[in-house]
DNA sequence: TCAATTTGTTAGATTCACCTAACTTTTATT
DNA sequence: AATAAAAGTTAGGTGAATCTAACAAATTGA
């Protein structure tokens, strides 16, 4: 059994190994994440390294065992169907939901999940588009661009947010934009990659760095 | 804010205080309860005591100041909405309600628990008929008799049960007893207190201790 | 009433998750 | 390649919540 903190550690490790691409991060960028120091992140990286859910060599890269990788993605999954139960029954709104789940994310009952899971109707992503691992550490991938991909003249649909914070929600919310709503690229200006989209016949003009963060299909 | 432990501390306090009927309660006892050890329980209490949640005189007995009954009972809120929700909505059993329902009490959010009173439809007890209490803290206290009390050939009414452990819960229930159901008392043999009861037509014995745990109106 | 039992307290230790300060290794820069 | 900067480690320490062992006070009951 995983421990409130151990379970924290491996999310962000996985949250920050499929940030950097490799699959792997470093015991500082880990520390910053967490808002701890680096010297308590060591501590624990052995502990982990006992129980053989992280692999890291001193001095070396810090990278989930195929293990640790499980344990991870179920406290993900556990963190999502909590978040799509407080926005899907109790009404939070999308910049709500993520602070109560880093708590509830931690409850330790597999009933509680599997029924959690059943009432609410075997949902495959959560409140903010983002897949839902399954009771084995499963999670499907999404194909997925960032609305700056998309050529000016297409219209698209959004699927997922890439920042949870709470300021980009609403920031994402005020501009009418919410989950499967359709988004019609008409211009991208190269210079600073700032573009011009419609959103339900209004239009307006945002950051290269904002429609960054939009995931789209 | 209390910390998860100082929480259960106050809860275990009002709990073993309300079964004394004198409003207060002892260190041993107290750490039987919980089951640590007294001296544990005594380094608890000097914080307690600090943050002015119960009264407590050297080698004296334990009691909650009012703030600390309110606290107590804020808990206890969370506790039995937490209950309702998972007997509910989620489908578990009686029995199993309590044991998830502590970890879940300890999650920190007033607006959660605030809609999820809402989602539940303002409930104002919990599966196992104990009242629920408000916002405020404050709880109704609802008038009960054990079925021990009941004369026999009097009809009464399963309002709660006064243990919430696994086995009694299980016990009661196979004996086709739920809430609300009715119970007929149809004998009461004084030498050992055991009692003839009829439950949907059907009759069968229990000892004394058995109706002695059951409230009913 | 006074001795035995129960109840409560104190002192000192442990584990967990964290810290600071000083140090070492790796990496990046000129 | 040398050195400065960044990243990682180690040693020693803290507070919270627990423990054991030894002791003190209060209660009980013979």
């Amino acid at each position: 059994m995983l421990s409130y903190t151990e379970e924290n550690y491996l999310k962000a490790i996985l949250a920050l190994s499929a940030e950097s691409g490799s699959g792997e991060t470093g015991n500082n960028r880990l520390a910053n994440y967490l808002g701890i120091r680096p010297a308590t992140v060591n501590d624990m990286l052995r502990k982990l390294k006992e129980k053989k859910l992280v692999m890291n060599e001193r001095y070396g890269k810090i990278r989930l065992t195929r293990e640790g990788r499980k344990q991870a993605l179920l406290v993900v999954r556990k963190h999502r169907l909590w978040e799509t139960f407080l926005y899907n029954k109790l009404g939070f709104s999308w910049d709500e939901v993520h602070e109560v789940a880093e708590q509830l994310e931690h409850i330790q009952s597999e009933k509680l999940i599997e029924k959690l899971e059943k009432f609410l109707g075997y949902p495959d992503t959560d409140p903010h588009g983002d897949p839902i691992p399954d009771a084995k550490g499963i999670m499907k991938d999404i194909h997925k661009k960032t609305l700056l991909e998309i050529p000016p003249g297409t219209t698209c649909q959004l699927i997922a947010v890439r920042d949870n914070s709470a300021a980009f929600l609403q920031y994402v919310s005020e501009l009418g934009i919410s989950l499967k709503k359709k988004i019609k690229v008409i211009a991208l200006h190269s210079f600073d990659n700032s573009m011009q989209i419609e959103v339900d016949r209004r239009q307006f003009s945002v950051s290269g760095k904002f429609a960054e963060h939009l995931w789209v299909k």
